[in-house]
Formats: C-alpha cells, sequence, structure tokens
RNA sequence: GGAGGGAUGACUGAGUGGCCGAAAGUGCUCGCCUGCUAAGCGAGUAGGGGGUGUUUAUCCUCCUCGAGGGUUCAAAUCCCUCUCCCUCCGCCA
C-alpha cells in the first residue's frame, strides 16, 4: 500500500509511481478520490462530534429533562446516517484505487521497461553449448519425466527423478547452511493462506491471475515463501534492537503462469510447481539498502560457489512488480540459448508491504513502518537447469563439488547407451 | 463432527448500557531517596486516520477493547456473522 498523505505531498514520491508503467489517469483518479474522502470525512467527523456531545450530556441530565435531550440527539443521529453511507462508500473506492497503486521505483533504479535494465556487472565467461541442452539431458539422464506429469496434470508439470532428487535435496541442504551462516533462520511455512496474507505481502489485488485458488476460494497457494515469511510478524511494533530479522523459507512454490503460452516450453526452465529457498528480512527504513546489498551479495555467493557464470541486473522501473521499489536479479549464462536467464531476483519493498502487514518499529518519535526485503536463495528447479548444462561431462553428469558432501556421489553416468 | 467457555493496552487482569480509550498489578521511562545492590516514594507510559502547522513541535478532532455488521440518543458491555484459542465427547493417527 502506498503512502496516499506522500503521493499528495511529494513530487517525486509521485513521478517513482509513474515511472512504473502504472494505468493512465490512475493517480489522478486516486488523488481526486482522496481529496473527496476528505473532505467527507470532515463534515462526518464534525458531525460525529456533536453527536457525541449530544449523548453525554443526555447522561448527565436531570431525569426530566432526559426526553427534550434524546429527541435532540436523534435528530443528528438521523443527519449522520444520512451521510455515513457515502462516507464509507468513497472509503471503499479510495482504497480499492489505492490498492492498485504500485510501490514508487527507488530513484537508483533506471527507466524503462524489459529489456532496460542495467547491467552492474558480469562474471565469468560464456561457455559454448554442451551436445544436449538442459532438457534433453535430463530426459536421457532419466532425471525428468514430462510426458507422463503432463498426461496428468497438464503443461508445465514435471516428475524429478533418480540422482537428480538427490541433487534437488542437497541444493537444499547446502543453500540453507549458507543462509542459516548468514543469520538467516530456517523456517518451513504453511502454503496455503487466506486472501489477506495474499494482499498484505503485496500481491494481491495485482497478480491474482497468477495464484492458484482452493477450497472454494477460502485459500490461495502461495507462488513463494515470501507470502507466508511476511506474515511471521504481522501486527506487531518489533524492538528497533531486534532488527535486521532474516529467515529462509524453504517450500514449494505454485504459479499458474498465465500469459506464458508457448515460452519457455522444454524442460523444467519454467513450471508451475517448484522448490525454493527464499532470504527475507525485515529492517529498519534506515538500513533497508545496505540490506537489500547484502541478500545480492550472498545470491552471488551461492551462484560463484556452484561455478557458474552470471550476470546482476538492476531491473528497470517498468519491469519492476507492483510492490518492489527495488530489484536485482542475477542471470546465469544458460549455453544452449547463447543468452543470460534469470535464476534469482531480490527486492527491497521499502514500506510498501509493512504498511499493510502494519509491522513497525517504535523510535524517537513515535513508531515507524519498517523496510521488507526478500531475495531468492536458491530456485532449486531452475538452479537445476543450469547445472544440467555447465555440468555436462560427455553423457555424465558432474555433481558440483559443494554438493558432493550432501549426494554422496560425485558423478551420475550416462544410462543404456 | 457434537457440547460448552473465552479473545480487553508490551504483559497479567477488572469491567453486563452513559461518570470507560478503559481499574489494579507487572514491565518500561524520568525524577526523588538509599554509601553500592535490592527495596521504597512520585510522575509518565496504546495505536491509527483527518485538520492545523514554525513539517518528525503544538493544538483540535474522529476511529479502534479479535474482525465485520446490527440495536440504541449512547456499546468493551446487548444481538448476528466470521476468525482464532481453550475444555469435554466422538472420530482418526
Amino acid at each position: 500500500m502506498i503512502d496516499l498523505k506522500r503521493l499528495r505531498t511529494e513530487a517525486e514520491y509521485r513521478s517513482g509511481i509513474e515511472r512504473k508503467r502504472v494505468r493512465s489517469g490512475l493517480v489522478e483518479e486516486v488523488l481526486a478520490v482522496d481529496a473527496e474522502h476528505r473532505a467527507l470525512l470532515a463534515r462526518v467527523e464534525e458531525l460525529r462530534g456533536r453527536q457525541n456531545a449530544a449523548s453525554k450530556a443526555i447522561g448527565k441530565a436531570a431525569p426530566d429533562q432526559r426526553a427534550a435531550k434524546i429527541a435532540e440527539a436523534g435528530v443528528l443521529k438521523d443527519e449522520l446516517m444520512a451521510l455515513e453511507p457515502s462516507l464509507s462508500e468513497v472509503e471503499a473506492r479510495v482504497r480499492e484505487l489505492a490498492l492498485q497503486v504500485p510501490n514508487p521505483a527507488d530513484a537508483s533504479v533506471p527507466d524503462g521497461g524489459e529489456g532496460d535494465g542495467e547491467v552492474v556487472r558480469v562474471i565469468g565467461g560464456e561457455p559454448p553449448a554442451p551436445a544436449l541442452d538442459h532438457a534433453a539431458f535430463a530426459e536421457a539422464m532419466g532425471f525428468v519425466n514430462t510426458e507422463k506429469a503432463v498426461e496428468m496434470s497438464g503443461s508445465r508439470f514435471a516428475y524429478l527423478m533418480r540422482e537428480a532428487v538427490m541433487v534437488e535435496l542437497a541444493l537444499v541442504a547446502w543453500v540453507l547452511g549458507q543462509v542459516g551462516a548468514q543469520g538467516f533462520v530456517p523456517v518451513m511455512p504453511p502454503v496455503l493462506v487466506r486472501e489477506h496474507a495474499m494482499e498484505e505481502a503485496g500481491f494481491f489485488p495485482t497478480d491474482r491471475q497468477q495464484v492458484y485458488e482452493v477450497d472454494e476460494g477460502a485459500l490461495f497457494i502461495v507462488g513463494t515463501s515470501e507470502v507466508p515469511l511476511s506474515a511471521l510478524h504481522r501486527g506487531e511494533i518489533l524492538d528497533a534492537d531486534a532488527l535486521p530479522l532474516r529467515y529462509a523459507g524453504f517450500s514449494s512454490s505454485f504459479r499458474r503462469e498465465a500469459g506464458t503460452y508457448g515460452k519457455d516450453t522444454r524442460g523444467i526452465f519454467r513450471v508451475h510447481q517448484f522448490d525454493k529457498v527464499e532470504m527475507f528480512v525485515f529492517a529498519s527504513p534506515e538500513t533497508s539498502a545496505e540490506e537489500h546489498e547484502r541478500i545480492l551479495a550472498i545470491e552471488e555467493a551461492i551462484v560463484s560457489a556452484l561455478g557458474l557464470p552470471y550476470r546482476v541486473v538492476n531491473i528497470a522501473a517498468g519491469d519492476l512488480g507492483a510492490a518492489s521499489a527495488k530489484k536485482f536479479d542475477i542471470e546465469v549464462w544458460l549455453p544452449s540459448e547463447g543468452r543470460y536467464r534469470e535464476l534469482t531476483s531480490c527486492s527491497n519493498y521499502h514500506e510498501f508491504s509493512a504498511r499493510r502487514l502494519g509491522i513497525r518499529t517504535r523510535g524517537e518519535g513515535g513508531t515507524q513502518l519498517v523496510h521488507t526485503l526478500n531475495g531468492t536463495a536458491c530456485a532449486v528447479g531452475r538452479m537445476l537447469v543450469f547445472l544440467f548444462e555447465h555440468y555436462q561431462d560427455g553423457g555424465a553428469f558432474i555433481v558440483p563439488d559443494v554438493l558432493r558432501s550432501f549426494t554422496g556421489f560425485e558423478r551420475v553416468e550416462p544410462r543404456n547407451s
């Protein structure tokens, strides 16, 4: 949720929103309805004040004067009742519109849309394509079965099988250890949440079409453990000394991938269900930018330890999600496609989601909203895609060094060939 | 699945229609006192919106006692719905 007060008083705040490709006229509309709301609120409050005073007077009045005073207060009540429905109607409109307004882009975010991100750095080379691309290799090795999964569940589902399962689990265990060493508390959260959790995390209403709905709309399946992690301190006033609070959620993630027909149909690059270790941080506003860099550094350390060539991109304003004020993607070189593809991303939400969640700290001048940040420690399935290409040796698969103590094997030979 | 009890400020907990945004205690903050510590004494201590503005001051005002709705001139208190917690019974691991 944006700060309406800042929207109407700070030009920079407003331009940060407008840099994010918002529906034209939305900002003007919000401001107009907000003004209407405040004007009406003043009238209603004035009436309520008089009504409150009149009611109090009845309690103190002598018994023989009560009847007259009750009649008097009744008139005020009727006036109020005539006005209040329009107030709640305007309130609902402000809220509905404000929910559609994205978090303003940070000043350090470049202008433009998809493809206009700023490449911050490039690490590693651009090795040539292996004999088989990730999908063909995974199938040849018996690591992935999409055919039967598609019959059973539909496109973009897959069975992960054999040694690949052990590599998947090794990645999870290793990554949780890495982030644990950085102070992130491991969490396995519920993946079914109520609607308000989706809204407060910043996903509803804007990304509703990406989310699976179950139990007749009572519950929604999360597309990232960011949602249940964000709710971990819902409604709390946190001790400033306790910040930053860092969590690492491990869960399956589910995405409808609406509007991606025909994109990334090979293998398990883009699927409806995948496992992910996600970092989530509640930070003070003063340190959130620093914390963002820290999360990025951890992501880079993980990709580097796996020996993958990558680049860091500062995502352009028009390509940011609604809740994000700033986002870094790590894109890893995918040899078969001869280009960098997104593996992780980390965002600073500033106080956008904290406002909806009601998460604050106590400072000198009262309470202030915390900042929330999130970042992918490891999107496991997507990571496998890159490993399947970068760790081919002849027809065999080599287990990355750092995972070997978890898998118990170093190499998987080609099957029946 | 059935029956009953409950949800109040950072915490414990009183409060069945007006004198209640709310007793008391704990905690915390400040001051006093005590040679130190402990104890004692006094004061203060919820969140949010709007207006004003000398713009993290002051002041005015409205809302909030799990959430939403209703009754009433007036609701923490009465009624309805929902969410959650507890106890007992049943069922199942």
